[in-house]
DNA sequence: TCTAATATTAAATTAATGTTAAAAAATATT
DNA sequence: AATATTTTTTAACATTAATTTAATATTAGA
């Protein structure tokens, strides 16, 4: 099983402990920091999978803290919680402006903290990729990457924005227009039968008959 | 600047809170639902433009709650929503089935949820994606795609045109003049019995029955 | 019944897409 | 930087499907 890691912010070194602990139990990788100066630091250092992160924190508090941990690309598809005694008011969850995916409230139950952990994380891990999967098809559009009959492909750039459009609407016929302009982009010109010849070469390297053609309006993907 | 209406369901208050509060901060007006049964009330009641619709809910599905939405004739032009996690079954979020226009996914970020609500709704104002039902026919213009029987059709163009024509208007009978004029265009000139082979391909692609022919005059849709 | 209008059919035509190879452009390698 | 490799586009031509026509049959209504 794959060990996450998780950074803990909070200038409570009791608190700091607590949420630790339980996750250290739980075989998570962890780190801590005692504010946000600190947690800016290690975030860039270790690109933790989860940062939880005190609200208040005296200097920069949490959602300041957040804020500038979500300028930073390579933290891009981190997750980060706060953590909120319930008395902070509504306002304080309007800190999701900030950046923030979720909430934690204290008084922390492990039990609670470690559902919604672990929870977070295995979002993350499907979110992170974009999966779609049809039959013997599957496609992960963040890692570029296309299974086929359980053997990779490695597909070129517009192939691949070709497949994943048509296949991100299973069904839906695109017309030849748009998908010049998704594929293409709108102020490309290029000739009649570019198309034909990329559909040509998805059909080559997968089951031709998952792409239609609906003449005189376009192709779907249809499995 | 016009106030659009969205309805938001999802069992999950904290889930509801958030998402109200970014879009009552845009100016949208805001209504929630707890579950589907509660949304299809709300939705018969307030007509909105948008709704924002969980997958996942205890009862009924959004899955269920977004085909039951699609059954109400005065949501014809609603536009539908998912809300997902990553991981769920993204075929069958997407496709034509379930009747939804688009999907968001967990873990919300304000700004993707602003941006996305703002495009699927200047989208709505601007083009008119009706969808055409009468019992076992469907027809959605936009994506050029007719069910018939659970069984979808594809069409050529010429006939998808003019089976849209008569469709648009049920009942009413369309002389020879005003099919070549919508279907073909006012300045094209065909054969006399060109609309008569293009009427009889739909009879029998389609129940012939709903094709009906009126004397010296023209044909009907009547379903 | 008779006739004009429509239905049916298949063949002819036209339009759209498929295929292929080679040129051009973009990348990678040395 | 020069060269090799891969990707993308083009262009010529083939194929296929959509559309129209034309010949003939059928039908509804005067």
């Amino acid at each position: 099983m794959s060990i996450y890691s998780v950074l803990v912010v909070d200038d409570e070194i009791d608190i700091l402990e607590f949420v630790s602990y339980n996750l250290q139990k739980e075989n998570y990788q962890v780190f801590t920091a005692n504010n946000g100066v600190e947690a800016i630091e290690i975030a860039k250092k270790q690109n933790p999978d989860l940062i939880i992160l005190d609200v208040m924190m005296p200097d920069m508090d949490g959602i300041l803290t957040c804020k500038k941990l979500r300028e930073i690309k390579s933290l891009d598809d981190t997750i980060i919680t706060f953590l909120s005694a319930r008395s902070e008011d509504y306002s304080q969850i309007a800190g999701f402006e900030s950046g923030a995916d979720d909430y934690i409230t204290k008084p922390i139950r492990p039990k609670v903290l470690l559902s919604r952990v672990k929870a977070l994380l295995s979002r993350k891990s499907s979110s992170n990729s974009r999966l779609l999967e049809y039959g013997e098809l599957k496609i992960n559009e963040q890692k570029h990457l296309v299974v086929y009959k359980e053997k990779e492909l490695l597909l070129p750039k517009k192939e691949f924005k070709l497949l994943v459009l048509l296949c991100s609407k299973p069904g839906h016929v695109f017309t030849r227009q748009e998908i010049l302009n998704n594929v293409w982009g709108a102020d490309v010109f290029v000739g009649d039968r570019t198309i034909d010849v990329h559909i040509r070469k998805l059909r080559e390297k997968i089951n031709s008959d998952y792409f239609k053609t609906v003449k005189g309006v376009g192709y779907k993907f249809q499995y």
